[in-house]
RNA sequence: GCGAGAGUGGCGGAACUGGAAGACGCACUGGACUUAGGAUCCAGCCCGCGCAAGCGGAUAGGGGUUCAAGUCCCCUCUCUCGCACCA
């Protein structure tokens, strides 16, 4: 007999009956309806961290539970592998990305396969092979013929450490998402992908996403900056031609008094050619282009600009604006020049004060009087028209619309949008990646590779030593080819593309991984399996990965190979996982076994708890899954995952916290052997006779239990409140008094409650469940098994506690039948000796009954 | 600066649409069983006064709406996250 509790011997166990038995392999089945639960895929970085652990069980027990409710789940696994990483493993210690990458692949999975987790491993996808990325480079053709692919040589993002380029959304506050050194400009030759030609539905179809958390949302709204404005153009003092601006706010247009044009536009140079100042132009100009992105938006750098000897003319006060170029206007927004009104715009405030150039109010607050030779500061609220012709007395918002068409009547603007978003650089000069499939000939540019000669695949022999510049480019054999047009000698693009190229359409791939022919997706299963009915991740992908995700899926819609607008319909963003740091005077900081006792191992010092912080091997705070498994199994790993806190919130780690889900295993592996030999040939009680006390009572919680457990998966992913309510039967069965061998009634009851709790706690802890599931005699498994249903009848109370409140305090209680008619309450409550006594004297002003929860007694003096 | 979210016992967290604040777990305290237990089972456990039944207070702080507020509204404070010279 298993007396006791061994989940290293139970989990090997289930773990190859389920590979045996390809129990989570699955197909189409037009009969049954379909849900696909997906996690983001990882990288292979080498071992599986704490935050995998708590993404996957979260997922894992969505995908059993679902499972279990007759869905056709698809639920599976992957390897994001291209990227960094592999290439600098490779250079620090001589193994190839590929190996590096295959190597730690083999072993995740291995750490994934110990969790128990469902997935169809049938389907496993790795991004860096060729069967893979040669689709993603059929799509780049596509886009190329559909001018969504384009080349341009721009200042780009950077990092001298990556020794590659940045999109956008992978700089972070001027310093690279991954390694957060600082990023610099630099001109480059670069591939873009054209996002900005769905940004108009990128943003719309963001109120189409009642699944995804509100706050993934305005990231990406914000993110895309969306801005109604005017295109307003101001003809040059000389007569020769004009300088378009873009604003938001035409309504101050007749107190814009200088016009700034950043420093990296081509019309600073232009505009100063041959004069005398062209010279201090430039060296200032290079000065600024040397200052770091990082440097310019801190507040280290003051506003700055310089006089380019050139004045253009306001079109409705014709007053002469001179043109400065500014450290502060952005190039690639708008059209790179601002027009500057110094008296509602700090930012043209504080430069106009610096300059000592000319203010003018134009909006009035409706209760000062701004006079420009007092102002410290730009107003910039809403107010009154000034100064501003014939739409003096407006107010300044309703004036928006007018003037716009004013300007547009006047052939000087036209009402336009802008976005904050910009194209998506996907080229990497870096060698662990998908190559470009570009040729360049000498004679006819660049050209895509011809469809039949894909795909361009990535060379092994390639030598990674570090030094910067792309491998490929050293590679005679793979950049030496023809050119597909004119035959002639060409050179292939060596750069790779953005590893979220990969990322972008993998959830689709999943839905038929085998599938190998033109275009690598099979549009069937596709149909059948898309879109993603829960997608669930981290919330570091709010924009990169998700933005990125929801423009492929549009494009390949365009291309006819997806049907699906939308590529994931719910979105959980769980919380990171965090713990204490502890450290050493001498030593640092410390792992957690480098402490015992209050002191480091090392030196006997007491060691310092420091805050809680996210789990990060550099500050040591980390969990290793591999000893939580040997230790206590993956069963109490994920349970505690899921019970520590909601999935969206941060999750505190707790040796505690650990060791109280085991003992709840072992408490309940405990009471069910105790009950195993007594109910095991017994079958669950069907309702057939008549139950009193506390069988009664057992079987209502019983009930009660599953349709806590059913609403709290269901309706919220709350697994905490969840598995609490599966404690508290726990619990509610150890208060039951033992019943006689002969009793079979009441053992018939205690076998309903002990399979429910099997059922119930199968989708968390599949091992635990399975093997008493198992012993108890049952012959299909938990996970084939249907989640229980419960009797609402059964689940009912039958007696209830009315709280009596007197003027909203709660001052007694009765317990009363569950169907008690409201005016027997009422007498009830009066005739309580307590609140008898309470309103004594007092003129009771009304009564409010809250049908089976309250009466409050509103009662006032005399 | 702009935007979003959060603030509840010693701790993690419950409280669904306003209706018993603190479920469940951790820690702590006591008891039982034990040669022993850091195993297990049972019980107690927001704060103040009281032997007690009870009374009063309490959901960051202040105000409001309501018969009734952790929950709705307004103001203030604190923290977290995202964007950040976007004209």
């Amino acid at each position: 007999m298993n007396a006791k509790y061994t989940p290293q011997q139970i989990e090997e166990k289930w773990q190859r009956h389920w590979e045996a038995g390809k129990t989570f392999s699955v197909k189409e089945d037009s009969q049954k309806k379909k849900y696909y639960l997906l996690e983001m895929f990882p990288y292979p970085s080498g071992k599986i961290h704490i935050g995998h652990v708590r993404n996957y069980t979260i997922g894992d027990v969505v995908a059993r539970y679902k499972r279990m409710r007759g869905f056709n789940v698809l639920h599976p696994m992957g390897w994001d592998a291209f990227g960094m990483p592999a290439e600098n493993a490779a250079i620090a210690h001589g193994i190839h990305p590929s190996v590096w990458t295959n190597e730690n692949i083999a072993h995740m999975k291995k750490q994934l396969k110990r969790m128990g987790f469902s997935y169809d491993w049938d389907r496993e996808i790795s991004t860096c092979e060729p069967e893979y990325y040669r689709w993603e480079q059929l799509f780049f053709l596509w886009m190329y013929e559909k001018d969504l692919v384009y080349k341009k040589t721009s200042m780009v993002n950077w990092c001298p450490d990556c020794q590659t380029v940045l999109a956008n959304e992978q700089v972070e506050a001027g310093l690279c998402w991954r390694c957060s050194n600082e990023v610099s400009p630099r001109e480059l030759d670069q591939w873009f992908f054209r996002i900005t030609a769905y940004v108009e539905e990128l943003l719309e179809h963001c109120d189409r996403l009642p699944g995804w958390p509100d706050r993934v949302l305005t990231m990406q709204k914000n993110w895309i900056g969306k801005s109604h404005g005017c295109e307003l153009s101001f003809p040059m003092a000389d007569g020769k031609g004009d300088i378009k601006v873009f604003t938001t706010r035409q309504d101050t247009i007749f107190g814009a008094t200088f016009m700034l044009i950043a420093a990296e536009h081509p019309l600073v140079m232009e505009l100063v050619k041959g004069k005398e100042r062209e010279d201090e132009v430039r060296e200032w100009v290079d000065k600024i282009k040397k200052h770091d992105k990082v440097m310019r938006i801190s507040d280290y750098y003051e506003k700055e600009g310089i006089f380019l000897d050139t004045y253009c003319l306001n079109p409705v006060t014709k007053n002469k604006m001179p043109i400065y170029a500014a450290n502060f206007v952005l190039a690639d927004y708008g059209t790179g020049c601002v027009m500057a009104v110094p008296t509602h715009d700090q930012r043209d405030f504080e430069f106009a004060k610096k300059y000592n150039l000319p203010l003018i109010v134009v909006i009035q607050p409706p209760k000062k009087v701004l006079n420009v030779h007092t102002m410290t500061e730009a107003y910039v609220e809403e107010g009154i028209l000034v100064n501003s012709g014939p739409f003096n007395g407006m107010e300044n918002m309703k004036a928006l619309d007018k003037i716009a068409e004013y300007l547009e009547s006047l052939g000087r603007g036209k009402k336009t949008i802008q976005y904050r978003l910009r194209d998506w650089g996907i080229s990497r000069q870096r060698y662990w990646g998908a190559p470009i499939p570009v040729v360049y000939c000498e004679k006819c540019g660049a050209l895509p590779v011809p469809e039949q000669d894909l795909p361009v695949i990535l060379p092994r022999d390639v030598e990674l030593t570090g030094e910067g510049g792309s491998p490929l480019a050293k590679h005679e054999s793979f950049v030496k080819t023809s050119c597909p047009n004119c035959n002639g000698p060409a050179r292939r693009e060596t750069d790779t593309m953005d590893t979220f190229v990969e990322s972008s359409w993998y959830f689709d791939k999943f839905c038929c991984a085998a599938f190998n022919d033109k275009p690598g997706l099979d549009r069937k299963a596709l149909d059948y399996w898309m879109p993603v009915d829960q997608y669930i991740g981290g919330i570091e992908h709010a924009i990169l990965h998700l933005l990125y995700s929801r423009f492929f899926t549009k494009v390949l819609r365009d291309f006819g190979v997806i049907g699906v607008d939308e590529p994931f319909t719910n979105l959980l963003t769980q919380g990171m996982v965090c713990k204490e740091t502890m450290k050493c005077r001498q030593h640092g900081y410390l792992f957690p076994d480098e402490a015992k006792e209050g002191r480091c191992i090392h030196c006997q010092e007491e060691v310092v708890i420091g805050k809680t912080e996210k789990m990060s091997k550099s500050i040591k705070n980390v969990v290793d899954p591999d000893y939580l498994i040997e230790r206590y199994g993956a069963d109490t790993a994920r349970i505690f995952c899921l019970f520590a806190s909601p999935p969206e919130k941060d999750l505190e780690w707790s040796d505690q916290g650990v060791e109280g889900s085991y003992r709840f295993l072992n408490r309940t592996w405990r009471i069910v052997m105790d009950y195993l030999d007594d109910i095991r040939d017994i079958a669950p009680f069907d309702g057939s006779s008549v139950l009193d006390g506390d069988l009664k009572n057992l079987r209502r919680k019983t009930h009660q239990t599953i349709r806590k457990v059913t609403r709290d998966i269901d309706d919220r992913f709350h697994f905490n409140t969840a598995i609490s309510a599966v404690m508290e039967l726990v619990n509610a069965l150890y208060q039951v008094p033992r019943p006689a061998k002969e009793d079979l009634t009441a053992l018939s009851v205690i076998r309903e409650t002990v399979d429910s709790l099997m059922l119930l706690l199968a989708p968390t802890v599949p091992h635990f469940s399975e093997e008493l599931w198992e012993m108890m005699g049952n012959k299909v498994n938990t996970a084939d098994s249907p989640w229980p249903e419960y009797d609402p009848t059964v689940a009912t109370e039958e007696e209830i506690t009315i709280v009596i409140q007197i003027n909203g305090k709660v001052r007694g209680r009765i317990s009363v039948p569950i169907d008690e008619e409201e005016e027997s309450i009422k007498s009830l409550a009066r005739a309580d000796e307590k609140i008898v006594k309470m309103i004594e004297g007092k003129t009771v002003i009304k009564e409010i009954y809250v049908p089976r929860k309250l009466l409050n007694i509103v009662v006032k003096e005399g």
